[in-house]
DNA sequence: AACTATTAATAACG
DNA sequence: TCGTTATTAATAGTT
């Protein structure tokens, strides 16, 4: 609903970014007081900004709407105090939630997202990595096609004696047919014998096919550039 | 935004007020979701229908939300009894170290490690988020180097300004000394005028740099295979 | 639950 | 932060 469509994720440009905080935050509660009205609930909305900023609405009051959100969690009705225990806690916290942020900072680089602040250096080994990491994932994914390659081998080699097989049946029980259709018709019409049913759609088995199916990557690829849509041109071959 | 404008106050009719309440709290909680994704901001909404029942978001917990906003408002003590305050922290950090720990897998992943596991699409995808972050990083750090480049160029350009006026007030200087060596010595012995040591080391100056440093890139490069050792072969120019 | 005509929100830009 | 405007998104009324 604006001049273009967007995709809702961080957005990188920390202006844009406070712009459309402060708008869709107001927005945020304009349609809040809507709802309670409209609908005669009691709504409330808290809003940290990225610099930490409060702002908050509640139809009623936000110590009410906290109150009966306790309530209706059925977190109250109990008693104890071991408030040295809520700090250990708190502190637990505190250092997961620190943890977690810089571990999301780290992250967003490598998703080639924050990048202003890095030398020329940090960038360098951030490159580096994400280098590593791509050979990496290529080699893994590669080894899977392969795997899988090697397997749909396996198993058309199988199928293939199979009908080896089944073709030197075919021949054995054609021949033993025409010997019999001989001793039944004496040696008129010979050539009859090709009429029998269970020939019409024996013969020609595995006469098409003389070498073992063989599928495999057309080379083992060096890593290089348009490797966007590899997955779908790996050069598959029949020998 | 419907087939017809609305005024905001309670809705009479108790079917409408109840489609009406469910729409728009849909919308409510989507944008709240889109607020803390889009500008990097903590989310807690709260919401009771006119039935008593409760529907919420935050976008890291309510608990946290209303931590943060007691913080805010330095009204402490608004979680009732210690005991299920100890449970509420318990709850929140093991909500941070299952954050912290998808985001570790995720991370790892984006490594190039632990990648047993994913699919060969899962592995495309990777790839190609490996890819587009490598194209970022890479953009910022030439756009680094250019910089760089171009403060180097604007302060090698003063500095050869600076060589251009030396050279003439080295000249001038010569020019002096030779009238004055000429009233000295009179017309006897011209040539004997480039002993004079003030010229020994101030010929040449400038003759072999007539133009303004430059210093740039060969090419405004194509991200391309072989770009490992790139930064070290960047194609430095002079003019 | 769908549909869709309309209004409201807002992205981009100044 | 405020104003404008082209577009998209939300939703009021209806089936």
């Amino acid at each position: 609903m604006g001049r273009g469509k967007i995709v809702i994720r961080r957005i990188d440009n920390s202006t844009s970014r406070q712009v459309t905080f402060s708008k869709r935050r107001n927005g945020l509660l304009k349609k809040a007081k809507e709802l309670a009205i409209l609908c005669d609930a009691e709504v409330g909305v808290m809003i940290f900004s990225s610099t930490g900023k409060l702002y908050d609405f509640a139809s009623t009051s936000i110590k009410s709407v906290i109150e009966r959100y306790n309530k209706a969690k059925e977190e109250h009705h109990q008693f104890g105090n071991p408030t040295s225990e809520i700090k250990l806690w708190q502190r637990e916290a505190a250092m997961l939630r620190q943890q977690l942020q810089n571990l999301q900072e780290n992250h967003r680089q490598m998703m080639g997202e924050e990048l202003s602040g890095l030398s020329v250096k940090d960038l360098q080994n951030l490159e580096n990595q994400l280098e590593m990491s791509l050979r990496g994932v290529r080699t893994k994914k590669d080894q899977l096609l392969m795997d899988e390659i090697q397997e749909l081998n396996r198993k058309g080699n199988l199928i293939h004696q199979e009908n080896v097989e089944l073709y030197k049946k075919v021949n054995l029980t054609r021949q033993e047919n025409m010997e019999l259709y001989k001793k039944v018709y004496g040696t008129r019409d010979v050539n009859g014998a090709n009429r029998n049913p269970l020939l019409i759609n024996g013969l020609g088995i595995g006469e098409d096919s003389h070498g073992p199916v063989q599928l495999q990557l057309s080379q083992p690829q060096q890593q290089n550039c348009e490797t966007a849509g590899r997955a779908t041109k790996l050069g598959l071959q029949l020998h």
